[in-house]
DNA sequence: AAATTAACCAACCGCCAAAAA
DNA sequence: CTTTTTGGCGGTTGGTTAATT
């Protein structure tokens, strides 16, 4: 038995939202905040809606200061390098990029932009430009992960990684991805000192650099997080002089050890 | 012009962790 | 402490629009 619904499934209403919605969970919102709880909220509000569904609404459509579409390149070469970096987090890749949701990185990764890559790396490919002297890129063709020797880089493994998730995904599949990034910290429990983080480093055609404390930290964790098991890192470093993306063209290379523990450029 | 296919994107679902009871 | 509730997240779906045949 699962747990119980949010709301009653029967009563509620779904799909698109009417401007008529809109205007009353703006209005509700406007004058009287959130008020912490989004459950009881449509009922105060007077919407036949499920309180995760104002939520989302909220959040992703009627919030102030949203923006849709036209991503520029630069916003283009953020996604691109902090999904290679951390995978599907969306919303920490929506963070670093304002105006923007989650919700809106994630679609525009998954129509366009991910082709888009594929595309270019692909042409790249076609064009003899494929790394130079520049070390191969990670391991991350599957058959690293059944201890093969991985001797070159390719298309598919390239493509391998722009198809990547994060989470959620197969576990040992995750486990590797894990455990190729480990230099920029991306497993659970250890510190960038632990696993000695540069001062600077350049990732995903973008150069991070430690910084000091508490200015606009990269991925913001809360102050609590250092006990916690997830991404805790990333708070020293700041996203410096974007440079081009590193899966093509003259943008940096990657490294990684046959064990896949660094990852340098 | 009609039918089919592809692209897009808002919104839903279920899971998880944190907070509240 | 355990259980229940809630908010947040990421994967996925399905309706709509655009492009192609």
């Amino acid at each position: 038995m699962g747990r119980a619904p949010c709301c009653d499934k029967g009563s509620v209403k779904k799909g698109p939202w009417s401007p008529e919605e809109d205007r009353k969970l703006k209005d509700y919102i406007h004058t009287n905040g959130t008020g912490g709880n989004w459950i009881a909220l449509p009922t105060k509000a007077g919407l036949k809606r499920c309180g995760k569904s104002c939520r989302l609404r909220w959040l992703n459509y009627l919030r102030p200061n949203i923006k849709h579409g036209d991503f520029s390149d630069e916003e283009d070469r953020v996604i691109c390098a902090l999904f290679a970096a951390i995978g599907s987090r969306w919303s920490i890749i929506a963070a670093q990029l304002p105006g923007r949701t989650d919700n809106d990185v994630k679609n525009y990764w998954n129509t366009k932009l991910k082709k888009k890559q594929l595309h270019l790396l692909i042409a790249a490919a076609a064009h003899g430009q494929q790394y130079g002297s520049r070390p191969p890129a990670p391991p991350f063709a599957l058959e690293q992960q059944h201890h093969h020797h991985t001797s070159s880089t390719s298309i598919a493994s390239l493509g391998q990684l722009l198809m990547f998730g994060g989470r959620g995904g197969d576990q040992q599949q995750q486990q590797q991805y894990t455990s190729s990034f480990s230099s920029v910290d991306i497993s659970n429990n250890t510190s960038a000192a632990a696993v000695g983080l540069q001062e600077s480093f350049m990732f995903g055609g973008l150069q991070f650099q430690q910084q000091e404390e508490e200015t606009n930290n990269l991925l913001s964790p809360p102050a609590a997080s250092s006990s916690g098991n997830d991404i805790m890192t990333y708070e020293h470093h700041e996203m410096i002089s974007p440079s081009g993306f590193f899966f093509y063209g003259d943008g940096a290379g990657a490294a990684a050890t046959q064990e896949g523990t660094r990852f340098l450029y």
